[in-house]
DNA sequence: TTGTCCCTGTAACAAATGTTACCCTAATTG
DNA sequence: CAATTAGGGTAACATTTGTTACAGGGACAA
């Protein structure tokens, strides 16, 4: 296993019960990891790639809450670990990723044990908690062309690109708008420079 | 102390530490309990009353993320204790409250020492990331009318009283809207029957 | 090649929400 | 008491965002 992304955080203890426990998880770009409604039994760390986390409505609106990249795991799903309930929010590959899939029966075991592993679960809570403090910042205080902005900015973030594959239908869906709309906007922005469009993708100059 | 609120779900020996290391602060309606920015030295474990977290900008534009009840702590202050961050949140009290500060160095010894320490804490993490989804719900799926009906609802809940003492230009701060709109909502339901308005007070019928 | 589907651009219009301005009245203060 | 302030009602208008409709071109399969 190549825990490179984890090993400066948790003790070295802990790394070898990782090991041990742990299972390797291979998920290609577009997968669905976790889904609205399904049980977790397992603890997904993310040791390579990047994966969004979405939000649905009983009318099958959506809204991009956040990313989660290697080195950390998903707060929302550890609920579920814990509780046994079902998941709020779906997951999903933005690149192909690594995971290791943790019992979840040994969350509790190893916060009474680990020292590190305290320390990581509760960041990893207050990053999940900051993170959807920003989503709700955007939708509540931000007018759409500045969400979209900061969206493209965050998905080459976290594709380590900046020329994006993707439809302005894929983009109005995870910002809960319509492709008219998003449309209107990139448009503005290219007249702008601040992009380049081009069929299923979007170059940004920044 | 009246430890009622927590007694049923803390083994008693981590109630007896309670009442030896906290210490209990009583808070009036409107007080302010954390701003923003500032540093968390105390774990707040609300043992009577209700308390309304905010969310503020830089341009002074307010939104209520949710309220925490009795029995309960604010994740978002769990945090700060944690890491030593600044508050990203503002607590006020709803009503009268009373609360038992932890000193925060506390937290983690008694994470590796009690059980239904670390199940208290994970809950609390559980129900604000639920608090705040819902909080994402409403801003982002929601018209403004659904959300003030949601908003009013809560606030009997958390108020434990059908007739509400509050101003238009209140309701207006914590859905981020403004004062013109809300009374116009306001005199829609009041037609409709679902409430009845006099200066300063809603009086609701549900 | 032809037909079909998907992506994008654009215009015209609709709906929701915000803004400004002004009025009236209750409550509070000097 | 008069004067001032705060809360609320309402109208007119502006802005933002969403909706519908349609057209053109690229990709791809039959």
């Amino acid at each position: 296993m190549n825990l490179e992304a984890i090993k400066p955080i948790l003790e070295t203890n802990l790394l070898a019960e990782i090991e041990k426990k742990g299972t390797i998880r291979e998920v290609k770009k577009g997968d669905i990891l976790v889904d609205l409604g399904e049980q977790i039994k397992f603890i997904p760390l993310i040791i390579k790639g990047s994966v969004k986390v979405v939000r649905e409505d009983e009318n099958g609106d959506e809204l991009l809450l956040y990313f989660v990249d290697y080195g950390n795991t998903c707060a929302m799903t550890l609920n579920c670990c814990m509780k046994n309930t079902k998941s709020e929010i779906r997951a999903v590959c933005e690149i192909d990723t690594t995971l290791i899939m943790i019992p979840s029966n040994l969350m509790d075991l190893w916060l009474s044990q680990y020292k590190t592993w305290r320390v990581f679960i509760l960041s990893n809570f207050q990053n999940r908690l900051n993170e959807l403090l920003k989503a709700i910042d955007s939708v509540t205080f931000m007018k759409l062309d500045e969400r979209l902005e900061r969206y493209l900015n965050e998905k080459v973030l976290s594709q380590k690109n900046n020329i994006l594959k993707i439809t302005h239908l894929e983009i109005a869906t995870d910002l809960n708008s319509s492709r008219v709309v998003i449309s209107r906007l990139l448009k503005k922005m290219e007249k702008n420079g601040s992009l380049l469009l081009g069929r299923n993708t979007i170059q940004m100059n920044s």
